[in-house]
DNA sequence: AATGAAATTGTATAAAT
DNA sequence: ATTTATACAATTTCATT
């Protein structure tokens, strides 16, 4: 698909914000709010759009700790951990990566007792290592243009 | 804050799709939609709703490689590595983490030549590893009431 | 592919329960 | 704190260029 500079403008309104109005945004980008409507249409057909989330923040709602973990899991034992990993409401986000460890997750949680609990579901899977986040330096960033 | 059920229904309409008119958002939870607009700028004054991100599909637009790189900083370079780490689009996460390793990122890139010269930018901070996703196992979950 | 105009729908503000 | 009423604004559809 050819995504020209002013889909690079709409996605960038989006990005920053995804309840702008198509009339604000053909504001902001010069152009009418049916162009707009159209070309964000397109852009979710073909899915350069996948969606638009509200972001809540997992602290102001009480989860206290959120931690890096990544499992390096037992023979036979990573398919069926790819299912259950979706149960878990803790886990926000969860990779299949190369190297020694196979999964990498963020998860969210309420202190530590709440860590324990989760780490311990785990155990059956495979060998985990934890790492506590200290802080979100990067967060979320927009997808640019590449050059 | 006290988020009760109806503030719960809300935030769950918004995470699934942020671009849902409060009227929508009203019908769904069963209230009118200045009872949903009010509720909402509450839980955004508050800080409980971060904000609304239109989701761009990395792969869609010429990213190729998912990584997650893990660095471990040289004296005195996390400073200047956290100031610098801001700057590069290629990094859409990154976390400072406790362990062996300070920091841990999610980047995109576009092919191999891209993932190299990122992390030749790297080196003169600390040593890095790299891991490439394989897939998104889990994807942005949604934040839930804990129980 | 973008605009302009008409009909529909949504938003915001106020007053009232 | 939510609803209803109202005025204003936005969205959608369609005809036009």
């Amino acid at each position: 698909m050819e995504i020209d500079r002013l889909n690079w403008k709409i996605l960038k309104c989006l990005q920053e914000n995804a309840r702008l109005s198509n009339a604000e945004i053909g504001r902001r980008v010069g152009v009418s709010s049916p162009a707009v409507s159209e070309r964000i249409k397109k852009m979710e057909d073909l899915g350069v759009i996948e969606g638009y989330k509200g972001i809540v923040s997992p602290f102001e709602v009480g989860y206290q700790l959120k931690a890096i973990i990544t499992l390096r899991a037992f023979m036979g034992k990573l398919k069926p951990f790819l299912v259950k990993v979706k149960t878990y409401d803790e886990v926000v986000n969860c990779y299949r990566i190369t190297g020694d460890e196979n999964i990498v997750m963020e998860v969210v949680l309420k202190n530590q007792k709440h860590l324990e609990t989760f780490i311990d579901q785990l155990i059956i899977y495979g060998e985990s290592k934890t790492q506590i986040v200290l802080s979100d330096v990067v967060k979320q960033k927009e997808i640019e243009s590449l050059k």
